[in-house]
DNA sequence: CTGAAAGCGCTAACAA
DNA sequence: TTGTTAGCGCTTTCAG
């Protein structure tokens, strides 16, 4: 009648009339079984419903699991200072669980430097690697080598998909892009002129990232009922200067009454040049929640961001890897996150709900 | 050197000189210790930084905790059907770590059951208890007998703050009605009229929730540059043609351009209303991804959705009494969260995370 | 009040 | 090839 026990190791071992070791060694298929003990384990186990315990599983094999963590250096970009804010609860949430996150930094600007850190990585051997894969090539390389020594991996913020890592977390780019044109199209409504995705050129390895955005950006605008004319600006521009000048240039070229600015930090820079130049008619939507675009979107210089989580996606990123090595649950292949609106009427509840979320 | 080395309890007794046992009852305040004993483990204490071991703590103590649910019977509204819709992923998620969730279901409209339901979960004496308290007077009479018996509870959906539950969690609504209103003035731009919340009353319990709703809308259309008009409609019908005629009597009246329908079931009943009169330059904001919603969103019968998320108001109460019965961490008082922006562009981004986020 | 010791279910090393 | 046993870190008796 009372069916609910929980069977364990021990039970099998009774009811197949061998030890727990040799139960053990059939079931984790490990050291020699002979066939007629492996045939008497495997009957029992077919009858019952076996689900080891995890947590004895752990603890009993005095394992601590090493999560290894590529990502660039906080330091350099706010965008990625704002990714790498959660590792610190991160690790504390799992360090219970046996694991360990180890962080591995690379610089933001130089292949080199990702390439390098890599290779440090795999020196400490880690049971799996969570990796934000900026460098095409290198990632690539660096990819096969996991694959080869059968190390897990899960890739975040830039999608590869010829390296095939155990799961994607991001977002939809064209969508997102799309999602900006609907925006942008919503507060500059009736005027006329012409929408810009406005690339800040600093380096090169966000390319494809960005087009990817600006594409559903064109083509939503391209379809709509009475279609909305667009347009790209590239600026290269060291300083200031140079980039408000550029700015102004084209922005009077193209009749521009909004822009979308698909990187984090563009849209500062580019508030900066509207209002010295009273140019506040001119609409933004900008992306993600770092300081700067929190405080132009309060002040109405930001109509919307988009917010990208990147916090979340490592979060996301180190609880799948850390379930996969407990509890060999395989995680989605593609983790999607929703594309969020932030306006000033919203922002608040993002602010807070940020850091009580960890 | 080798600080990272972890702390043991076994480690804390030899240092402070006594067993295992004393630190134990230290640690946890339990059985009676002296004064002498105490300090001396105090002062370890202070000293290191012991982190206790989760997976041996819940193996050693084999106890299995139970957390009680009580919230409305899914099969009678769809908003209670996507709270709940993540019950059995969460009860998932934590059976490894020996928890255990029991639903207890009321039904929606009927007080008596809540009341009843209460008693039936009190009864099985769990050890927290997470509630959706949305008949004040029997929730307060059900929170003062948790109080008694000192089971910590958490409340979510609805805040009673004389309650004082453990935690709160659910949105801002003051501010999900500003929100609701900037949308609103966002689509309805220049035309002239006004801007309606709509009430559709089907019981009266609600009544308090959506005035906050109602009054954060108002306030934010009141203190406009150029103030726009807002109406409040109230329609209590029983069924669909007498809904339409009161609707479309209160359209004309107030000239209404916009409508803020603050519950998430009443936007089919009044999209259908409007489809039926093409009356379809009047724009809907609404709440939540109910099926329906979702459907009128992408059909453009609504322009925007709010969404509270009620699946993970449920997931992160269970969290958090998870780890407060595991570690003893206290939840945050309050936990709100963001108030997310849905619109034809981001809704499969939200829709399909919802599925992979459990 | 305190310490010693026996578990919790599983792993892994060691004999046999 | 097998069975036995000593841990993993914590809880919970049970004597003293």
């Amino acid at each position: 009648m009372d069916k609910n026990k929980i069977i364990r190791i021990k039970d099998i071992a009774k009811l197949s009339g061998v030890s727990v070791g040799t139960v053990d060694r059939v079931i984790h298929e490990r050291g020699k079984v002979s066939e007629v003990s492996k045939a008497k384990v495997e009957k029992v186990l077919k009858e019952i419903n076996y689900t080891p315990n995890l947590l004895a599983k752990t603890l009993g094999s005095n394992k601590v699991f090493k999560i290894a963590l590529l990502a660039p250096h906080l330091d350099e970009d706010p965008y990625w200072n704002l990714a790498l804010s959660a590792l610190g609860s991160t690790q504390k949430e799992w360090q219970p669980y046996h694991i360990e996150i180890l962080p591995f930094y690379f610089e933001l600007h130089n292949a080199d430097s990702y390439h390098k850190e890599s290779e440090r990585l795999l020196a400490c051997n880690p049971d799996a690697v969570i990796s934000a894969p900026i460098y095409l090539p290198e990632a690539l390389t660096f990819s096969k080598k996991l694959k080869v020594m059968n190390i897990p991996f899960i890739h975040f913020n830039t999608l590869i998909t010829e390296a095939d890592p155990l799961a994607f977390i991001g977002q939809d780019l064209y969508q997102s892009g799309r999602l900006a044109a609907s925006l942008l199209n919503l507060v500059c409504h009736d005027q006329k002129g012409s929408l810009a995705t406005l690339h800040i050129v600093q380096s090169i390895q966000h390319s494809i990232h960005f087009q990817d955005k600006e594409n559903g950006f064109n083509d939503y605008c391209k379809a709509l009922a009475s279609p909305q004319k667009t347009t790209s600006i590239l600026i290269n521009a060291h300083t200031q200067e140079l980039f408000e000048a550029s700015l102004l240039k084209a922005i009077n070229e193209f009749e521009v009454k909004g822009l979308f600015i698909p990187t984090s930090s563009g849209a500062k820079k580019t508030a900066e040049v509207l209002r010295n130049n009273h140019l506040k008619d001119i609409k933004i939507v900008g992306y993600d929640l770092i300081q700067d675009n929190i405080d132009l979107l309060r002040s109405g210089e930001i109509e919307f961001l988009i917010n990208q989580s990147p916090n979340k996606q490592l979060y996301r990123g180190v609880y799948h890897l850390a379930h996969h090595l407990l509890f060999k649950n395989p995680p989605p292949k593609k983790e999607l996150f929703p594309l969020e609106i932030i306006t000033r009427e919203n922002i608040d509840s993002y602010t807070c709900a940020q850091i009580l979320n960890q």
